[in-house]
DNA sequence: TTGTACGCGTTATCAA
DNA sequence: TTGATAACGCGTACAA
């Protein structure tokens, strides 16, 4: 286009255009200029054409920090993964999950219309000083928390902090924030329902860790439904941890002809090894994983899971955010999704 | 209206505390706190203690518009992961390729101590206006841009913007960036290398796409070093590609004994596509994958893969970029690192 | 409908 | 070594 946009040092102002160059160029003033950028009404419709013709070809941007001074906001959110500690890699396992992905998505869905940047933070323990830092000084105007273990202390510190904040799903000890859920329960009661169904009679769980709402509640879940004792080895979502469970498992309980994995990712991996072990999926061992990731795709056979909807209760979480952050007064609610059972090869 | 929110006696402002609050709880000015925050050494330390136990008890935090309104720094960098249009579902694959929560550990390594905060943004097509505009508003001093595809327009776009930034890949067409790289021939020639050391003689290589550079170099690289023509086939490095062009390979060329793949994750289908055509890896057909990513360690058996210093070529476009945001009239260089071979079980 | 003038919270430039 | 005071760029009552 122009070559405006690339003037030489030498005219004048050093940095970025400013309103004041804007209003200048325009022949009108500062606040004017401001009231056009801001789509305020009451604007002669040709005062705003000349202005906003110089705002294209001055290149004119907003200075954020000079406006954020004044309004007191970013119009910029932050998406949270905080991780527990200890757990070694956590950014290679951060991006290996693709919850995170679909939780970005639906964030952005409802984010992006509202002209509200999504930023995402990886925060591990040794680094939830420097996020609490940057989140109190005002980069952005509220936080939604990926947050799943128990003893995590930034849902309180938020609290404390006064930084608005949701929440990914109910926190362990009760917190004044807004979050959305899965009706975990409900997810293992059709799992277990589907391979009774099927007529297994010999099922046993690889459940997810017992320090966290999720991992309790799907065991407790299929416990219930199940409507006796159940065989189950504890595994820590990962692959490698429902590789070893299935392991243990079918040693001490050969007989098992039905399995309820916690999660998709020690779900993939249970099946793996149960080829490995002889053992055919589904005919031999029926196999229902929980979340249909893209794990439970690339498995072979293909997962038989339950469904989370994901991308909408990610939205859900923006849309809490934005209502809390028009009235900050709003009481924090919960909103509980239900999950589906998504039936594919495995069971 | 504030109501009780304002619980500490003569705090009159509603908002979080201020500098000025500060001074006066101190007994000093606004000043001499302002030094004691930017550690300033000319400043008495009786008068330093004092000003920090008025920090400490009042809580306050400083507020990031004003001082970038004066700094002209914001002290975060944005960690952009820019995709190529029509790709669908990118924020899962994003979120699935371990190679990003990598960048992003080896960047926070070199960022950490100096008290900045990187802040992580997906840039699919439909969002890059939004991108540009967040970039440009200033809420980063620069950034660290992920980006392998040859028609992105974002190098150019971020250059005729002024914004800082290192790339992390060579750029089909030249900007003025800094940029990180791994030597891609140099890479595929050890693979060529190691299978031509364990006797294959009927080798084909399953390459990337060929519209970006690291595509283009490592078939190029693979070709030179095994001396003659190679049977191949292009995938878009994801692993149904690979099971897909393995699948075409081996119907085609039946002999063949070792095969290059391009990256890790196609290697993985690769090898899974190959156990199921009835072929042993490494024994009827050796695989050497790229990345050594931990898609690497997924499969079965283990993969031969060519390693890149991911971690230590992401810490140092952090290093170019604080340098770049030190001296601005830093002219832009290029940093190349060697790759090396890592021998595990497919060949 | 437009313009004037003040204030947002901080750093930086001076004197003292 | 410390303290006034002037920017920094913008939004917005209030006045015109």
């Amino acid at each position: 286009m122009t070559d405006e946009q690339s003037r030489r040092p030498g005219n004048g102002s050093a940095g970025r255009p400013t309103l004041e160059e804007v209003a200048v160029a325009a022949g009108v003033s500062r606040a004017t200029v401001s009231r056009v950028i801001n789509a305020v009404p009451t604007v002669d419709p040709r005062i705003r054409a000349a202005v906003e013709r110089a705002i294209a070809e001055i290149g004119y941007v907003p200075n954020l920090a000079a406006r954020s001074l004044v309004t007191r906001r970013t119009d910029s959110v932050a998406l949270v993964i905080s991780e527990p500690p200890g757990h070694g890699a956590f950014l290679n396992r951060l991006f290996t999950d693709p919850y995170i992905g679909r939780v970005t998505a639906g964030a952005q869905e409802v984010l992006r219309p509202e002209g509200i940047h999504l930023v995402i933070i990886p925060a591990d323990p040794p680094g939830h000083h420097l996020v609490l830092r940057y989140l109190r000084q005002g980069h952005v105007d509220g936080v939604l928390l990926i947050s799943n273990h128990s003893a995590d202390p930034l849902p309180r510190q938020l609290y404390d902090l006064r930084v608005p904040a949701v929440l990914s799903a109910r926190p362990a000890r009760p917190v004044p924030h807004s979050y959305v859920d899965v009706d975990q329960q409900a997810g293992a009661r059709l799992a277990a329902e589907h391979l009774l169904a099927l007529g297994r009679r010999h099922l046993v769980t690889i459940c997810g860790p017992q320090d966290i709402p999720p991992g309790q509640e799907r065991l407790v879940g299929f416990r219930a439904a199940v409507g006796g004792n159940v065989p189950y080895v504890a595994g820590d979502f990962t692959r490698a941890s429902g590789e070893a469970a299935v392991r243990r498992l079918i040693e001490r309980h050969p007989e098992t002809d039905g399995i309820f994995v916690a999660n998709d990712l020690m779900a993939e991996g249970a099946v793996r090894v149960l080829g490995e072990l002889g053992r055919r999926v589904p005919q031999d061992v029926a196999v229902v994983g929980f979340d249909d990731s893209s794990a439970a795709l690339d498995a072979r056979p293909p997962l038989t899971t339950i469904h989370q909807p994901v991308e909408e209760m990610a939205g859900e979480m923006a849309q809490l955010l934005l209502a809390r952050l028009r009235d900050p007064r709003r009481t924090p609610r919960s909103v509980i999704f239900s999950p589906s059972l998504v039936v594919r090869q495995s069971a």
